[in-house]
RNA sequence: GGGCGGAUAGUUCAGCGGGAGAACGCUUGCCUUACACGCAAGAAGUCACAGGUUCGAAUCCUGUUCCGCCCACCA
């Protein structure tokens, strides 16, 4: 194998997937006795391609398995599919309308045909998208909410739920989507501010007199049965006991007094209509009023409605209503008016309010532990702030609504008696009637909320009921990764349901993620036209690079992402480095029994032992950030590092002793030890160029050891003496840049140090000076009779730097050069010294903070002093200089 | 109405009690044979506003203003 000299993701991604799916990599090594690392993937919509939050989930669940893998833990990453009840059955009914066929033409199994034909096709497609991304799962044990192990814990979880009377079936007011023509649970229902138009409506009493009534939808005064005022409202006081009559219809109303109602809003008279609003079926059960459902499922006025108004459509009903009225002279007011009517979140249709027989389930009897577990720190989440959400969320719930009038999903257990109407609720088919033997059983053509199946996901993929070994070994899972959308919806369902049938919280740490957003920080959606497809950024940027954006933006706070392209081309950058640094290095070392361990570290130089040290900090940094789910700082400090430590230094300071078998072993090393380290990330570039490293290695690197630390010991010194160096090496940089010099172009140097440490470390690293900063000549002295005439300066810690640019330099630019240079140096030093001077701030600080203020304060000192003897003495004669006798000096 | 975030360089964000940071963009110079998807050197910020706590505040507290999100029975 050889690497070419840009790097193309297109050649190498295809390849390393099907070498670690084939080699079984994927798969976890059961260890007895050891606690393995488990994620179960938040299961995937059937309903279409994958989107970026998909792609930033995966990537992190992706990182978390590679490196608990490498870590040797035995890991396991189960991957699987959602069937998505109403978006799937959407979905499919849309296919089938372009063909001009509704559903219920087809009929039921027809249409269940196509809805699995749908499922496998998406499927397919889904599951090679996932694969794309590089995601490490367990292919063998993949999983689908309808499958038939998934199906039994469903039916299983819903019979003894029944069975200890937490679900009942009743006839409730529900919120209805028309258009969907199902039910559908409070939280799926989204509230959207609307310009609407508050009529007050004039209602005559029974007996003489009027009252005026405010309402946004008046065509559901059709199903009044009663009007309301507050209790203390001395307006009404009168009116209590009394009876109106409803215009248009002529029903006799009772008016009640009621504590909910607002006497501050519009007239403080409402007007009660219980099957189409919640507050008002509120009223109807604490007056005993009567309930008249006036729209049905279709979203037409009904019967009850009135002759006039049955069959309308409801906003037909309303302009009728209206005019009706209005010729009666009954609309006192039409005011504009911003409400927020209820939405269906699968296909934004106004909700009606119906009256509906459903099922539901009394969550408020399952919560006590999934609360009290999050509490008292069994289930952590991460960001600590979603805790708060989650908690407040579980202490206001309301029974859930788990029926749908929909094809696709889990029909619900339950069977009618068609000749005594007895309800039979259990998991396997009743062949007669308990209770009067007829064989006229009718199942319940209800499915069950999607949601209902993948709160139990957790153990569902491990067979749950059945005590499989799967399930005893993995069961419960380490993490859950999501996005914050969707704690309501699923992760409090999945604590609730895993707690109260498994007697164990189904994870221990619930990561939390932002939303990935547009380059306007825009939400991504399909009417905004601006949803960015991961897979073809995939294709353009990389895989790698994709999961390196995505992981690198995000942070430990969970801010949403805003992705914008110049990072992808950025993180492309960025693996085109790590593919020529690997290039460079694997071209000017040799590999030595696989092994590249440094052989004498006492001989080892400074820059080796910088760079050592380095290498054994950020290794100890990163692993810090990523067991924290700090994935942002956990890439950035190994970027950092072997951007410019490594790369931009270490590597240039090799080239001028290539042939040292330190150097190059330690080349080899550092670069071996940032495959292992961000291969979690980019796992693709990384196992190849680690192949390209050590082409004799029968480990590859998905299944090397992780890097916790470096086996050496720190040299701080070096550390000190390095960036030492390194800072005169910019100040040289810096004044050939100022004064235009070519690069190309040596130059001569005097450089006069201040201390013993100083003029040891110049002398250590003159070569690499010279070599890095292109000096010819390189003076290090500790006299300085006279200062040079032709020079630009520079100071770097104690040290004057002395340039000789004989024609080059105009005295007085320099001299105003280096007075700035001084302004700045004394205004920082005269914040430091008056802290110094102040007797609170020597008393109450923190000492070590005291004293390095005063090492920061005479290090400046130290720069002011020189600059200014600079200065003084710039014009001057030429200097003299002698480099000889420095070393008995300090 | 309640709650939660955010406001720091032109842009996107990190920092969350001790000298204002990164990336991209920008300016200048370099094709120095690993990389121009690169190298080198730079410029760039009253850390939203007003008070307070502290020896010391971008960082903690209070209030204000803008932006975003979540929740709530706006008839």
């Amino acid at each position: 194998m050889q690497l070419s000299t840009r790097y193309n993701h297109k050649d190498i991604e295809d390849k390393w997937y099907f070498f670690w799916e084939g080699g079984n990599y994927f798969l976890p090594e059961i260890k007895e006795g050891v606690t393995p690392f488990v994620i179960v993937i938040p299961p995937l919509n059937v309903t279409g391609s994958l989107h970026l939050g998909h792609a930033l989930d995966i990537t992190l669940q992706d990182i978390l398995i590679r490196y608990n893998r490498m870590k040797g833990k035995p890991t396991l990453w189960v991957p699987g599919l959602d069937h998505a009840g109403i978006a799937a059955q959407n979905v499919v009914e849309e296919e089938l309308s372009k063909e001009g066929i509704h559903r219920t033409q087809i009929g039921h199994e027809a249409f269940l045909e196509r809805m699995q034909e749908f499922r496998e096709r998406y499927s397919r497609i889904i599951t090679s998208q996932i694969k794309r991304l590089g995601a490490s799962c367990d292919w063998s044990r993949e999983r689908f909410t309808m499958d038939e192990i998934c199906s039994r814990a469903v039916i299983k979880f819903f019979v003894r739920m029944y069975e200890k009377g937490y679900i009942y079936r009743g006839k409730y007011l529900i919120n209805w989507c028309p258009r969907c023509s199902t039910a559908i649970s409070d939280i799926e229902v989204e509230k959207e501010e609307t310009n609407g138009i508050l009529y007050h409506i004039l209602y005559s009493l029974e007996d003489g007199g009027e009252v005026s009534v405010a309402t946004s939808r008046p065509e559901t005064m059709l199903g009044d049965t009663a009007l309301a005022v507050h209790p203390e409202d001395g307006r009404y006081k009168s009116l209590k006991g009394k009876y109106a009559i409803l215009p248009l219809i002529g029903r006799i109303l009772p008016i009640v007094a009621d504590e909910d109602v607002d006497p501050n809003f519009g007239t403080g008279v409402v007007k009660v209509t219980p099957a189409h609003d919640f507050l008002d079926y509120d009223i109807s059960q604490r007056h005993n009023l009567d309930l008249i459902s006036v729209v049905g499922v279709d979203g037409l006025i009904t019967e009850n409605g009135g002759k006039e108004y049955s069959g309308l459509k409801v906003l037909e009903a309303r302009e009728k209503v209206i005019s009706n009225l209005k010729s009666e002279g009954r609309i006192l007011e039409e005011k504009p008016y911003l409400y927020s009517p209820g939405r269906c979140s699968r296909c934004d249709t106004l909700i009606e309010p119906l009256l509906s027989e459903q099922w539901f389930l009394k969550v408020n009897e399952i919560k006590k532990a999934a609360i009290e577990k999050v509490r008292d720190g069994e289930i952590i989440f991460i960001p600590e702030k979603w805790t708060k959400v989650y908690l407040d969320w579980m202490e206001n719930l309301k029974d859930w609504c788990i029926s749908r009038q929909l094809w696709w999903g889990h029909r619900i257990p339950a069977w009618i008696c068609e000749p005594c109407g007895e309800l039979l609720v259990q998991q396997t088919e009743p062949i007669n009637c308990p209770k009067c033997c007829s064989g006229e059983l009718k199942k319940v053509e209800d499915v069950l909320d999607t949601w209902f199946s993948s709160a139990l996901w957790p153990f569902s993929v491990f067979h749950w009921p059945s005590d499989t070994e799967d399930l005893k070994y993995f069961y419960p899972t380490t993490v859950l990764v999501t996005g914050y959308d969707i704690i309501t919806f699923w992760v409090s369902r999945m604590i609730m349901s895993g707690l109260e049938l498994t007697n164990k919280p189904p994870f221990k740490y619930v990561y939390i993620h932002g939303l990935v957003r547009d380059e306007k920080g825009r939400k991504m959606s399909k009417s905004l036209g601006n949803v960015l497809d991961p897979l073809a950024l995939a294709d353009e940027y990389g895989t790698d690079a994709l999961r390196f954006t995505l992981s690198s933006l995000n942070t430990l706070g969970g801010q949403d992402i805003t992705l914008r392209k110049p990072y992808l081309i950025h993180s492309r950058n960025f693996m085109n480095k790590l593919w020529n640094a690997s290039r460079f290095v694997i071209s000017v070392t040799k590999e030595n029994n696989g092994e590249d361990l440094f052989q004498s570290s006492s001989n080892l130089d400074i820059f080796d032992q910088f760079i050592l040290t380095r290498l054994s900090r950020v290794v100890k940094e990163a692993n810090k950030k990523l067991e924290a789910f700090d994935f942002s700082n956990y890439i950035k400090v190994l970027e950092d590092f072997f951007w410019k430590d490594y790369c931009d230094w270490y590597i240039e300071i090799a080239k001028l002793k290539k042939e040292t078998a330190d150097t190059s072993s330690i080349l080899r090393y550092v670069l071996k030890t940032i495959l292992v380290m961000l291969h979690p990330v980019i796992p693709f570039i990384t196992e190849h160029i680690f192949h390209n490293l050590y082409p004799e290695e029968k480990v590859p690197l998905i299944k090397q050891k992780w890097v916790k630390e470096i086996p050496i010991s720190e040299s701080e010194s070096s550390i000190n003496k390095v960036s030492y160096i390194f800072d005169a090496v910019t100040a040289l940089r810096n004044i050939k840049s100022l004064f235009k010099i070519k690069p190309d172009k040596k130059i001569s140097v005097i450089l006069h140090p201040t201390d013993a440490f100083e003029y040891e470390t110049l002398i250590e690293g003159s070569p690499v000076i010279n070599a890095l900063a292109g000096v010819q000549e390189l003076k290090i002295t500790c006299e300085l009779d006279t200062l040079p005439k032709h020079t630009a300066t520079q100071v770097v810690r104690g040290t004057s730097i002395f340039v000789n640019l004989k024609g080059l330099v105009d005295l007085n630019e320099e001299k105003n050069r280096l007075s700035e240079m001084l302004l700045k140096l004394r205004e920082d030093l005269n914040k430091i010294q008056k802290d110094l001077a102040n007797q609170m701030f020597i008393e109450k600080a923190n000492p070590q903070t005291v004293e390095d203020y005063k090492l920061k304060a005479m290090d400046l000192e130290k720069q002011v002093n020189k600059i200014e003897e600079i200065i003084n003495y710039l014009g001057e004669d030429d200097l003299e200089t002698q480099s000889n006798n420095c070393k008995d000096r300090w």
